[in-house]
DNA sequence: GCATGATCATGC
DNA sequence: GCATGATCATGC
């Protein structure tokens, strides 16, 4: 029945080797697995346990590239080099970073006395990279078992130019001057000369951009950002939004929450218990410890063929003595449904069975309904409470869009009314049918139906 | 089966 | 202790 809107569209098995967009789409195929399950999934090859290189692993048996030396770029028809590295959680938050600088072509302590920036080896070689980040796990015995979280292409901005040549000027001046011993990676901003190998005389230097680079032209240039949501949504933030959240969501279609959860080495207290909000902020890069504003983040359950959602959407408790103080212009309802949505769709994959990511749909109420029916309900429900009705609000069967309805602790927890003593708890909900709508759930009649009971709204056509 | 009222679970 | 998102219970 409910199609997964948001499925992962088929990522090519194999690769053009002459196009980046091709390379990087074959890529793209390793997020949310670790290398090990995608060389065993998609190859057939088995690597040893333990150790073993990541960089090498993916270069040699993913991509199947001959071991390059040096010079010339890993993908050299398409003028790519390939490039792993790792993130890391720190802090209370446990925000992802980059865990170490990025290592890059080694320094020709001779060649590069003679070269310029312009035509160095360096630019030749690392001008456009397609970076492979997964995310460092300690329990893990290998690399090839660390999840990989970020891929994409990343050319060097142009606003960076200026410094990473200042840097390698630096670099070659002290080298040409003074040599080896000159160098360390404290003189330079952006690019440093870092010593890679083993330690001791035949420690050679590469270079290397530093976290901090990384951190802020790179992952937020290859589809990585924290977090995801911006302040403002036109069209235009709202579609790019919303294909950044369907990517996001892709590699999880299918999964249950725990599994999603598991696989995103998600640490919660409850472990097995942990929260699809949870799981959600996680897909989608977001500390879960953070709030996340500025979208209506919703979890919807959808039993085994079923049309709509059991449950409405509540919101926040208001308070009587507030709500007619408002006015609808600045309300707080029309506030928080001016946001977008972020509905996540758990649909049980068999009567009783597992419930799995279905659906992931970013949507924001269209304005018909959010000025003509919401508005319509809210006034009812104003003027009821300033009339001394406030015991008598619209209900569901006046409005398929939204109504109102308990939101409290139990029938004792209460907030004063103007007029009618203290009442029970209530917030705004927004209708199951409605929301089904939304969701693009309920077949031809259904809409029907919902739409004679709610006027417009349950027939406006979801958002792409 | 669904609308309506009631309450739970979690985290700060 | 409360706000918030989510879910349960029941009677029509």
């Amino acid at each position: 029945m409910l199609q997964a809107s948001l499925s992962a569209e088929a990522l090519p098995d194999r690769y053009d080797p002459r196009d980046p967009a091709s390379i990087e789409r074959f890529a793209k195929r390793l997020i949310g697995r670790t290398l090990r399950e995608a060389l065993k999934e998609d190859k057939g090859l088995l690597p040893r346990p333990g150790k073993g290189s990541f960089g090498r692993d993916l270069e040699t048996l993913y991509f199947g590239l001959a071991a390059n030396n040096e010079s010339r770029p890993d993908f050299e028809l398409a003028g790519l080099e390939l490039k792993s590295s790792s993130l890391t959680h720190v802090g209370a938050n446990r925000r992802l970073v980059p865990k170490e600088r990025v290592f890059l072509s080694m320094i020709d302590y001779q060649g590069i006395a003679n070269e310029d920036w312009e035509d160095s080896a360096f630019l030749k070689k690392n001008r456009h990279i397609l970076f492979v980040f997964y995310v460092h796990d300690r329990d893990a015995d290998s690399p090839l078992d660390c999840v990989i979280k970020c891929v994409g292409r990343w050319s060097i901005p142009e606003e960076c130019m200026p410094e990473l040549e200042a840097d390698w000027r630096h670099i070659r001046r002290l080298l040409n001057a003074a040599g080896d011993g000159a160098l360390h990676g404290g003189l330079t901003n952006s690019l440093e000369a870092a010593k890679k190998g083993a330690k001791g005389a035949t420690a050679r230097r590469a270079f290397a951009f530093k976290t901090a680079f990384v951190k802020k032209y790179v992952l937020p240039r290859i589809g990585w950002s924290q977090p995801i949501l911006p302040e403002r949504y036109d069209d235009a933030t709202l579609d790019a939004l919303a294909s950044r959240i369907a990517a996001a969501f892709a590699p999880y279609i299918g999964m249950t929450a725990e599994e999603v959860a598991t696989r995103l080495r998600l640490e919660t207290s409850g472990a097995a218990k942990s929260h699809h909000a949870d799981v959600t902020k996680a897909i989608l890069g977001i500390d879960s410890d953070n709030a996340v504003e500025d979208v209506n983040v919703r979890t919807i359950r959808l039993e085994y063929g079923k049309a709509k959602p059991r449950e409405s959407i509540s919101f926040p408790a208001f308070r009587y003595m507030d709500l007619v103080e408002q006015d609808w212009e600045t309300s707080d309802l029309r506030a928080i449904l001016l946001k977008p949505f972020l509905f996540v769709v758990y649909e049980e994959e068999a009567p009783h069975g597992r419930r799995i990511l279905s659906t992931a749909r970013l949507w924001r109420m269209p304005n018909g309904d959010l000025e003509g029916e919401v508005r319509r309900i809210w006034d009812m429900t104003v003027t009821c409470v300033r009339n001394g009705h406030a015991d008598a609000l619209p209900r569901m069967s006046d409005s398929a869009v939204c109504h109102v309805r308990p939101h409290a602790r139990d029938s004792r927890d209460t907030f004063p009314t103007p007029r009618n003593g203290p009442l029970v708890k209530k917030c705004f909900w927004l209708g199951n049918a409605y929301v089904a709508g939304v969701l693009g759930i309920l077949d031809r009649s259904a809409s029907v139906q919902a739409g004679r009971l709610s006027g417009t709204a349950a027939s406006t056509p979801p958002r792409r």
